[in-house]
DNA sequence: AGCGATGTTCGCCG
DNA sequence: TCGGCGAACATCGC
């Protein structure tokens, strides 16, 4: 599911929900997504979720003194259920708290992975990600452009530029700044007009994204993100939304608006 | 029945 | 060494 907005969604879940019960046990039904040794998760029976954090399609839980790291894939989620109901439908990895509750992380699709990791920043410096797309001044931005030649939307889905944004929340980005996504980003960080208004459409979809609880059936009618589909219509301009592929996804536009 | 999907990683190339 | 790019991964709903 998740890209920024989603995750967002997601860290939220876990603090209204799951922090500060201790851990009675920790139920895994699939090592296949531990991207740490099993043995670091059965220590964690004892302690409790303290806070956590975000970055990018990431959420670092501190159990003090380690974190536990989450990602969802393409397919992942996250359910806090009773222990006398159902077991949510896959349920990877289940953390049973001594309050009666549980929250499981689920993932359909194998692509989601749990770590456990001793500091954020190594994690943050082993993945290669670069700063939160949310969360970043614009000098990070730019740094962060140093040296990069691709074009607009391989920048921005690329999670070590800027992390957090994905192949949906990119098109809308590109449509809102009326940038054409093959247009190479070295062209837009050289002009500062253009990169300075691109960093804005990043944080302000970004933020509309979390205000809709990245529930994209709600987005309002005259985004691109309602229309990326064939035969739609640009709801800015009625042009017809082309779509196109890059770097093996599925990207739309309005050839119109973003030349 | 086959296609496509909100993601990351790896290996090759220049 | 670094950046760009394409393929691979796994599973299921439409």
């Amino acid at each position: 599911m998740p890209e920024l907005p989603e995750v967002e969604i997601f860290k939220k879940y876990i603090d209204e929900t799951s922090l500060n019960q201790k851990i009675i046990n920790v139920l895994i039904n699939d090592e296949r997504v531990l991207g740490s040794d099993k043995k670091f998760f059965n220590e964690l029976v004892g302690m409790k979720f303290k806070e956590s954090t975000r970055h990018g399609k990431y959420i670092f839980v501190n159990l003090n003194p380690n974190f536990l790291v989450l990602h969802f894939g393409m397919s992942g989620g996250l359910e806090y259920f009773n222990h006398d109901d159902q077991e949510p439908s896959y349920s990877k990895v289940i953390f049973q708290f001594d309050n009666g509750y549980s929250l499981a992380y689920t993932s359909r699709r194998m692509f989601g992975r749990l770590y456990i990791t001793k500091s954020i920043n190594s994690f943050l410096k082993e993945k290669k990600l670069g700063p939160d797309a949310y969360k970043m001044s614009f000098a990070d931005f730019q740094k962060s452009l140093e040296r990069r030649t691709t074009n607009a939307k391989t920048a921005l889905m690329n999670q070590s530029i800027v992390a957090g944004v994905g192949n949906i929340y990119s098109d809308e980005i590109l449509f809102q700044s009326k940038i054409n996504p093959k247009m190479k980003i070295d062209v837009i960080s050289h002009d500062q007009n253009l990169l300075k208004l691109l960093f804005e459409k990043i944080k302000l979809v970004l933020e509309y994204g979390i205000s809709e609880q990245g529930i994209l059936e709600n987005y309002d009618n005259d985004l691109l993100i309602p229309h990326r589909k064939i035969k739609e219509q640009c709801p800015v301009c009625g042009t017809t939304i082309e779509r196109y592929d890059i770097i093996g996804r599925r990207g739309f536009f309005c050839p119109k608006c973003q030349k």
